[in-house]
DNA sequence: GTCTATACGCGGATAGAC
DNA sequence: GTCTATCCGCGTATAGAC
């Protein structure tokens, strides 16, 4: 009798849709061909449909993902106290989460998106809906005069979202700890990089 | 006699560039068809041939633009005198030259560039080419104790970069002026967001 | 679960008239 | 300089054997 930890595992959904995120990662996701995908998984092209339905669906997958991933890291920061405190926080919380190996690429995808179909769109419906509740504790940091009032806080809002996001550009994991870069993040948006 | 602005102007290679660039930012490149440009020009795709040779040359002459206008600045900016001076002279013309409104889109596009084709490989090679000078530039800043030093100055350079490079995901000509959002890019990456 | 074979529409590109 | 008509390969997806 033998068990599932010893039956000799071949691809499943959960394998396929990870290999594919990376290939849209490297390729982007039009410039993805299934044969790219059925070669990074070693099978052949009509293989993949025994798993998914079609290409896009591999995409929503993703999508759904990174949008679930950044969305509880969003409600869980918002019990912290003190709208500074909070907002660093949220930076921290939001860049730890991205960064983690299995959310990482599903991100990269979400950032990437461009609106071409039903399901970037509803992707981007929801990345705008994140981005105004951050933009929402910006606001309430500033007012509250823990964040220094500059002529429009809302490109100051922008500028550290930004920030956060242009992460995903480079880091790999196992780049750097994930929380020191959420630290260091923290320190150039709030602190600044000039000495004293 | 009819002089040339007299004459109904028809398409030529420029404006077919611009609006192809334009098209390419909307829906990516990979994401556009000819249809989609044919279709923002007003005209039959089969006419974009006799403008073009291929889809693919007005993609390598938009990231053309896009590396000359960022040299151009590297090289400019050079000249300034200090490591820090020198360091916010050029985030601030960085800015600058990528949010001018004939600029901006071809600098999208290199930002968004996979290397799936020699000249998205050539690209990418010149990006990185552009972003060694900014480490030099920001390692010398380091070294004159201008900037503060923490664990990783590298990280810390990107993190610049990163900021300055996500302007181009939300930046539209006329949402504020670029001078103006350099400077807020200065304030906050050397200066930090903390109030006192 | 993976293979071979194939359908089929789409998209890039060309030919040639106007 | 733009049109109509057309070619053709590529890419997604399906059918059905093993």
């Amino acid at each position: 009798m033998i068990g599932p930890a010893a039956r000799q595992r071949a691809h499943d959904r959960e394998s396929v849709l990870i290999a594919a995120v990376q290939v849209f990662n490297r390729r982007g996701y039009d410039g993805t061909r299934m044969e790219d995908l059925a070669a990074a998984l070693g099978l052949h092209k009509s293989s993949i449909y025994h798993h998914v339905r079609s290409k896009e669906e591999l995409l929503r997958r993703s999508l759904e993902r990174a949008v679930a991933a950044l969305d509880s890291t969003l409600s869980a920061s918002c019990e912290e106290h003190g709208p500074l405190h909070r907002l660093e926080g949220l930076t921290r919380d939001v860049v730890v989460t991205m960064l983690r190996p299995d959310i990482l690429p599903h991100v990269r995808l979400l950032l990437q998106v461009r609106g071409n179909t039903d399901v970037e769109r509803w992707a981007i419906k929801q990345r705008r809906h994140f981005d105004s509740q951050l933009a929402d504790m910006f606001r309430q940091a500033v007012a509250a005069g823990e964040v220094r009032d500059g002529k429009e806080p809302l490109v100051r809002a922008r500028l550290l979202f930004g920030t956060v996001n242009s992460l995903i550009e480079w880091y790999r994991p196992g780049h750097m700890l994930p929380s020191e870069l959420a630290e260091a993040v923290v320190d150039m948006t709030f602190d600044g990089l000039r000495s004293s």
